[in-house]
DNA sequence: GTAAAATAGTTCGCATTCGAAGTATTAATG
DNA sequence: CATTAATACTTCGAATGCGAACTATTTTAC
């Protein structure tokens, strides 16, 4: 029983630990762009998705709406993003890149591959197993949410 | 080029997505507790490393000093531990727990084990290869990390 | 067709996190 | 011994994230 709550610190502490790696990285991405990473994110998840509103964002960023009307509110001050009220269903906004927002999101692809190029040195077979693991711990995790909710 | 940029895409937003999950289930835990979910694992990592000072508490928790700073500052306001400075080196400040964070932290275990206990279903060979492949990416991005500093 | 329920967003208060710049204390260097 | 450097920690402003409670709009149901 002690093992178990050991395995599951270092389980726990492990995706603290790289969490924090990631962030400090695409920080150093984001910096040079004047930009933080979530909005980096926001750009890309945009660009590749045209057009969606709030809570489909948030679904793509794994966050709540509050969190994502947040991030939304100050990409619209500063300008990297359009937010339009939809005309045919009008509680919905319809998001989309500035120039502004475009010319950023392409340069970001320049710094991200440098950045991250080095991920590529993962084997892919290690990358094809943390990604099936990760799933299978995300199905675990959420079945455990699904029944509190019962 | 592309693949490689979805494939790194994949990657962080399956780090997003799981450590969601986990914020989420941590949460129900402390929830119940009157707690926060980094406050739990404040009170797991003091039990298991008493006395340490704020700097140590933050590598463990994989936190830069401020923010480490801040949730000491609101756990001692919530009388869950103490801080006392050091008799031998007065920079130092040595963290114990009180008698309401030592209850806590015991009344954790429990509700851990319960929400947590789905991740024992995890086979122990993923587990190891999950941590394998983690080291693999934190030693490449902290890499990263280092170039930039020089 | 209107009342109720569902959906999309916002706002609030709070905790968490960062880096940068500050204070205090100790250690090291001359 | 005094100046300097290093270490431990705090404070600041800003962004991120949560849930709960709210407004506005659309859909469903009677």
């Amino acid at each position: 029983m002690k093992e178990n709550e050991q395995q599951l610190d270092e389980i726990v502490s492990s995706f603290r630990r790289i969490s924090h790696a990631f962030q400090q990285l695409l920080w150093k991405d984001a910096e040079e762009l004047d930009i933080t990473p979530t909005q980096l994110i926001v750009l890309r998840k945009l660009s590749v998705n045209p057009d969606i509103g709030i809570t489909e964002l948030a679904e793509l960023l794994h966050l709540g709406n509050s969190a994502a009307s947040g991030v939304v509110d100050r990409m619209v001050k500063a300008e990297l993003i359009t937010r339009q009220r939809s005309e045919i269903d009008r509680r919905i906004f319809n998001l989309a890149l500035t120039d502004k927002g475009i010319d950023i999101r392409e340069r970001s692809k320049q710094s991200l591959r440098t950045h991250l190029l080095p991920l590529t040195n993962i084997p892919l077979e290690d990358v094809g197993e943390l990604l099936r693991i990760h799933g299978e711990i995300v199905e675990i995790l959420e079945q455990g949410r699904e029944k509190k909710k019962l």
